[in-house]
DNA sequence: ACCTGAACACCGTTCAAGT
DNA sequence: ACCTGAACACCGTTCAAGT
């Protein structure tokens, strides 16, 4: 065939700048050189821009993070208002922790930004959805809340594992903070924990569970 | 007695530096001038120091940030592994939240640093807790990591409410992401999930009727 | 040996000057 | 009117020079 593919440019040149276009180089950046190399500079040279063409598509920085963040939320897959509840609310936490989980980097910027417009349209499918399987739309969004915020918080820990190398520092970190030779009997569970964060599903069992007793 | 208070100085201005009384500047110097106010040079002049001094003490500044979030662990009322596991960890949950509610500034930096000496005692002193419970360290650190998980997430959700000016704004780009007019049965529902997210206890009420349906 | 502060290599963003 | 890039006012940190 000799279409070209989705949205190359039409000449050697990237096409002109874009918001979604910059959000698109703005992401492929912070994999390649992490949250400190995403400099409006470095952008720039991505895009082949002007480093201050890009603020004719984005406010300032924490614009571009927002939207970055709102861009990790897109294309999840759709809920259907009339299906089972429990195993699409499972489902969706699943895909949401899977999308932070990929982009470790942006956590922290999600941290100050995780309200943005995607996240109110899946809140709001959500709410819909538990609704029609019988909750009030206070419990529904109170409930969907615990879930996203389970999964947001989930996903900050598992990001912030150390090293295995630290291990022992940490030991003998918090042996220090509690002025004593002697370890408390599950210092070691928890560094456990801290380092490989139990399951996920735990967590969100737990939470489904709860759930589920409120429907009856 | 005539013994001067623990590390008060002996003379009128500021005594040494120490790791301690930086940490405590910086915490003092984020609620004044949130996080964008906590630079290097700010941090010295609050110290009545020398730029650099500070770095006698500190390895870089993300290092002043995990010892800032560490410190907001500190001094949690104590645990008693002998008394009921149930209030114990709703008050803990609780409590952690008061404690990241009170900096939301330093949220972020917490979202890239949670695993702190401090939260390893912490995790530690609650697996003991709720082992004595009859739960196996396996389902207690899984259990007690989901609380944390909880607490975290909620807390950056509650510390990113946008202000209520933005609510219009808000709706109007979540349509947008719709490509509609058309507004979803529970967009509002979900709007106000977002700006005041649900009770902080629905969730943690969750989680603990969960843990307890372990326990039988 | 310890401490200082000038200097380096950046950064986000403004704004005057160009087209 | 739009776009550019030099310049501003910083920043964290290095390191040579002082005490």
């Amino acid at each position: 065939m000799s279409m070209s593919t989705g949205s190359k440019p039409r000449r050697g040149r990237p096409p002109r700048l874009s918001r979604e276009r910059i959000v698109e180089a703005a992401l492929a950046l912070v994999d390649r050189a992490g949250i400190d190399g995403l400099t409006m500079r470095a952008l720039a040279r991505e895009l082949d821009a002007d480093p201050m063409a890009v603020y004719r598509h984005v406010r300032d920085k924490d614009d571009l993070l927002g939207a970055m963040c709102d861009q990790l939320l897109v294309e999840l897959p759709p809920i259907d208002p009339d299906g089972d509840w429990e195993p699409q609310v499972r489902r969706l936490a699943r895909e949401i922790r899977e999308r932070f989980a990929a982009r470790p980097a942006l956590l922290p910027a999600l941290a100050s930004a995780p309200v943005t417009p995607m996240s109110l349209v899946l809140a709001s499918d959500a709410v819909t959805l538990l609704v029609r399987a019988g909750m009030s739309p206070h419990e529904a969004a109170g409930g969907f809340g615990a879930v996203f915020s389970y999964v947001l918080g989930f996903a900050v820990v598992e990001a912030a594992i150390p090293p295995p190398a630290d291990h022992d520092a940490l030991r003998a970190s918090a042996l220090r903070h509690l002025e004593t030779d002697d370890p408390p009997p599950h210092l070691d569970a928890a560094i456990e924990l801290m380092n490989s964060p139990g399951d996920f599903d735990l967590g969100l069992d737990l939470l489904l569970a709860g759930l589920r007793a409120r429907l009856r």
